[in-house]
DNA sequence: GCAAATAAGAAACCAAAAGTTTCTTATTTT
DNA sequence: AAAATAAGAAACTTTTGGTTTCTTATTTGC
């Protein structure tokens, strides 16, 4: 027998950070394709090539671990809105933002979070709609500044309108919303409610 | 001994239709008191005071009891669409018509359900786009009758799109809506999209 | 009214998975 | 180089979904 047997059981101990985040990929690797539900501690531990009590000495349970690994997910505020020019094409960049960052993963995450924690804190973090509202008011203030909108159509609704719509999509459907919808939402009902005419 | 033993232990056995509706109701219960993840199925089964071999006699698994608790609470559709003499109202009644029916439940089932299932027929159970669809084209249609609203006005999105803001809010917030919010949805975002002017 | 068929209820059972504990050993820290 | 720290393996407990078996109350059909 040689003595560098176990050519594949590496004993190259991963620790701190660098575990943690292959665990936290392997959850979202796991829920992708067994989802929520069929998501289990022991099929984690072994995708991530660890064991289970390298799981619970970070975390509490199976919803703590599932929400950090989304919470990662989260994209971080745009910086810069893009201007694209017309209000029009602003707001579809809005809606198609919230299309990407594995919308399906979070979705599929947010039902079973929800389901076992049963708290909405969870809504604004996956949803975040302060966020959402924030670029709204770049968006419709620019939409004002250019003479497309008047000042007393910003109200709190129409900063949220196009997001809720958008949400309700994402969340009834549970994929991407197609470039059709969004047209559809930001043409058919956000844009005639205020636009200047 | 006296032979009139067990007085609280009845030996009357329910069955069929009545000892179902037990069931389902104890399915309610439990749903309301513990939530999808926590409802067990021998917290059921003693809830009822029946065993839960009578249970998998009737259903498969637990998603599948839970969907008939649920099922049967869906309201029937109105035979009448209520008419208030304006669009205005007969669109408020709609959406508060969404409201009741223990609707806090439904939704507790409907995230459990989901995750648990995965699959999307159950939101046009839960959430039933057709009935609210039917009900909307009655009211849109006495509002055009009434020349309120011209019938052109009266497209897909239109039809759907108080019940979408509705079930969004519902989904969202896991409460049944306040007469603010569903006037705020009609008056800010349904009517001024819809209405002649 | 009685025998046979049916379905309820009790209880033991199995398997999967969450969560815990203990122990060994690789890696880092001092 | 020794001590402290944390990873990994594995056995273990508990809970719960789901199944099976058996007894017996109730219904059905004659």
């Amino acid at each position: 027998m040689s003595n560098s047997q176990h050519p594949d059981k590496l004993k190259n101990r991963r620790r701190g950070k660098e575990l943690e985040a292959a665990i936290l990929q392997a959850v979202r690797e796991e829920l992708t394709e067994q989802g929520y539900s069929n998501l289990t501690m022991d099929g984690v531990a072994e995708r991530a090539g660890t064991s289970k009590a390298v799981l619970y000495r970070r975390w509490a349970n199976r919803a703590e671990i599932v929400l950090a690994a989304i919470r990662e997910r989260v994209p971080l505020p745009l910086e810069e809105v893009p201007d694209y020019g017309n209000l029009r094409d602003d707001v579809c960049g809005v809606l198609r933002s919230m299309n990407q960052n594995n919308i399906e993963v979070m979705i599929k995450a947010f039902y079973g979070l929800v389901t076992e924690i049963g708290a909405m804190p969870l809504a604004s973090l996956l949803f975040p709609q302060g966020r959402h509202n924030r670029t709204m008011t770049i968006v419709l203030q620019r939409a004002v500044d250019r003479g497309e909108v008047s000042a007393e159509a910003v109200t709190p609704r129409m900063l949220t309108l196009p997001a809720d719509l958008a949400r309700h999509e994402l969340m009834l459907y549970n994929k991407p919303m197609s470039e059709q919808t969004i047209a559809n939402l930001v043409d058919e009902v956000f844009l005639p409610l205020v636009l200047k005419r």
